[in-house]
RNA sequence: GCGCCCGUAGCUCAGUUGGAUAGAGCGCUAGUUUCCGGAACUAGAUGUCGCAGGUUCGAAUCCUGCCGGGCGUACCA
């Protein structure tokens, strides 16, 4: 890559002036305005602020001693010390030629192949998958699938919600309320139906509680009860998973962790770790300041465990089997605290871990009225339904533009087309931020969307049906137009967009690389014909259109969407 | 009360170690098709970046205070 070579030389050059630079904050990035030039470094007027010195006559004494006459037309400095470097053409061809060879263009494996565990998605058991989980499972998917194409180890971990005091009713609905004929044709909503029924009758809570107490003692019928919803609820998982395109390495459910519990909570005893308190056993953060307030439970006061103990458990039994370099949690923002505590608690626990514990999370999923999306009767939204409006959706606008083809190709790229929108509104916007959940926005097919993008690359396969493709070993790469210039720069730094993904968790950097590819091809589109233009130039301009369009299909699939030749 | 997050164009949102003149889409106005898919492209208008201080050569970004909103805050996950 050639921004991480100038990055290293632009290291060297100044390690030979300021001997304790930092390094790793020397950086190299894309200029934000292009008539800068092709890329630029700040680095040098923050190093030299730190230190007292001049920041321009730092910035004069590096460049001096930078060798980049192979790679640079020109290295300038600029204002108060941004240096600023314009790469030869030659170069930018060379690095399209070799990028036609690679097998994901313009991206290098990183230099040291992490094992990082994600945990994401975790639906529960006997409830029906909704919009509440489809953000930790898309972006979970993405970013699994964005360290992997970084040449990392990667471990997805669904970790279901199959345990806790929701069994006693469900097993006493079972038992006492359930429809045979319901429970066929749809299993999900027959067991949200009992337990709601359950749940509302204060009269039977004692019964419900009987019937938790002997699933916990290992009562053969209710164990079969609760394994029967379990395999109904996997079945409904798979199906979701199947249209969504998402896989999974491990699928463990709490109940998994159930042995452990108990010494744990011991373990943390011995270890003063926790203590007890209003009878319940308790971990307190005196030391933090914003801990010292919120103490954490893992045994509550009827001696059950909670969701803090079996992530502890969870903890230690991912670090033991996998031995990871770094474990990411994909939820929603409101369990901040949670995991606050959790890696705290592990710490305390486990000093030898020398891994990361992230916890990567997301802001909710708005209605049209700025609230919490529900359904016109204040139902959560289920997955299922959203997938099928999402495709149905797409199947309208489909048949519209192309109402030629055939009603099976329809089907098959209104999904490619209806899935792909959803999963692209929610990466690319800011994870953090709560956002409006809007049909019409995702589906416009104008914009920041996935069909504007899935467009762009129809448009590339559609160059190639009309022309035969080149020998791409043979073609002598000439860039001239500015159309041409900026698309190539563009392709280039794929590889550094998807490190910046991984090193923030945050896709939608990816999402903004490739709408700003996609408008750049579509302005090369425009002013520089490729099929009509005379051989030489034809084949050159088809590189451009090659690599665009893999660049385009890699870009994607790394958010989990796929592509289509027509739409 | 304490903690976390948010407040950027009429609407929905971006904004990469603090960095160069704050950007898109929708909507609005005006254009582009003997040419590879017009689901496209070009041009234009629109901002006290919630408010007030501070740090800095430089602040939407960092610090402090305030206003407004969301969420969390011991036995749900």
């Amino acid at each position: 890559m050639i921004q991480s070579e100038i990055e290293s030389r632009l290291r060297q050059a100044v390690a030979q002036h300021v001997d304790d630079a930092e390094q790793e904050k020397i950086l190299v990035r894309p200029c934000s305005d292009p008539k800068h030039g092709d890329f630029q470094s700040n680095a040098l007027m923050a190093l030299a602020k730190k230190r007292g010195m001049n920041p321009r006559h730092l910035a004069e004494k590096v460049v001096d001693d930078l060798r980049l006459g192979d790679i640079c037309q020109s290295v300038d400095i600029a204002g108060p010390g941004f240096l600023n470097f314009e790469i030869k053409s030659k170069v930018i061809e060379e690095a399209l030629a070799a990028a036609l060879k690679e097998k994901i263009p313009f991206v290098s494996p990183a230099s040291e192949p992490q094992a990082i565990i994600i945990d994401f998605s975790s639906p529960n058991v006997a409830k029906p998958m909704h919009v509440g989980h489809i953000r930790s499972t898309i972006l979970g998917d993405s970013l699994a699938r964005i360290l992997r194409m970084l040449g990392h180890k990667v471990i997805t971990d669904n970790h279901i919600g199959d345990w806790g005091t929701q069994f006693g009713m469900l097993i006493l609905g079972w038992k006492t309320k359930l429809n045979k004929a319901a429970l066929d044709s749809d299993p999900i909503s027959e067991l949200e139906r009992i337990y709601k029924e359950i749940n509302s009758d204060d009269s039977l809570r004692e019964a419900a509680r009987y019937e938790l107490v002997k699933l916990q003692q290992g009562d053969e019928e209710n164990l079969k009860i609760w394994r029967g919803m379990i395999e109904l609820s996997q079945q409904q998982f798979d199906r979701v998973y199947g249209r969504l395109d998402v896989q999974f390495n491990e699928t463990l459910g709490e109940s998994f962790y159930n042995p452990y519990l108990e010494e744990i909570v011991e373990e943390l005893c011995a270890k003063n770790i926790a203590g007890v308190s209003e009878g319940a056993i308790v971990v307190r953060f005196p030391d933090d300041d914003q801990l010292n307030d919120k103490p954490a439970i893992v045994r509550k006061s009827d001696g059950a465990s909670n969701y803090t103990t079996t992530d502890l458990a969870t903890l230690r039994y991912r670090v033991e089997k996998w031995s990871p370099n770094k474990i990411i949690y994909v939820t929603d923002g409101r369990q901040q605290l949670h995991f606050q505590q959790l890696f705290k608690i592990f710490r305390f626990w486990n000093n030898q871990f020398a891994g990361q514990l992230q916890h990567v999370w997301f802001g909710s999923i708005l209605g049209p009225d700025g609230k919490p999306f529900k359904t016109r009767s204040g139902e959560t939204v289920r997955l299922d339904e959203l997938l099928d409006e999402a495709e149905q959706r797409a199947f309208k606008a489909v048949s519209e533009k192309n109402p030629e083809l055939e009603e099976s190709e329809k089907r098959t790229i209104s999904k490619i087309i209806g899935i792909g929108a959803l999963k692209y509104s929610d990466l690319s916007s800011n994870r953090q931020s709560d956002y409006v959940f809007d049909w019409d926005k995702m589906l416009s097919l104008q914009g920041n969307t996935a069909p504007y993008l899935q467009y762009a690359y129809t448009r590339v396969r559609s160059i190639f049906r009309k022309t035969t493709e080149p020998n791409w070993d043979k073609v002598v790469i000439n860039l001239d137009a500015a159309e041409e210039l900026s698309l190539a720069k563009h392709l280039m730094s794929f590889g550094h967009t998807l490190e910046m993904v991984a090193e923030d968790n945050r896709p939608n950097y990816l999402c903004n690389y490739l709408y700003d590819l996609a408008g750049r091809f579509s302005r090369f589109y425009e002013s520089c014909p490729v099929i009509k233009a005379g051989q030489a130039e034809r084949e050159s301009r088809l590189v451009l259109c090659e690599l665009t369009g893999r660049v385009l299909q890699r870009g994607l699939d790394a958010l989990g969407i796929q592509v289509t030749e027509v739409m």
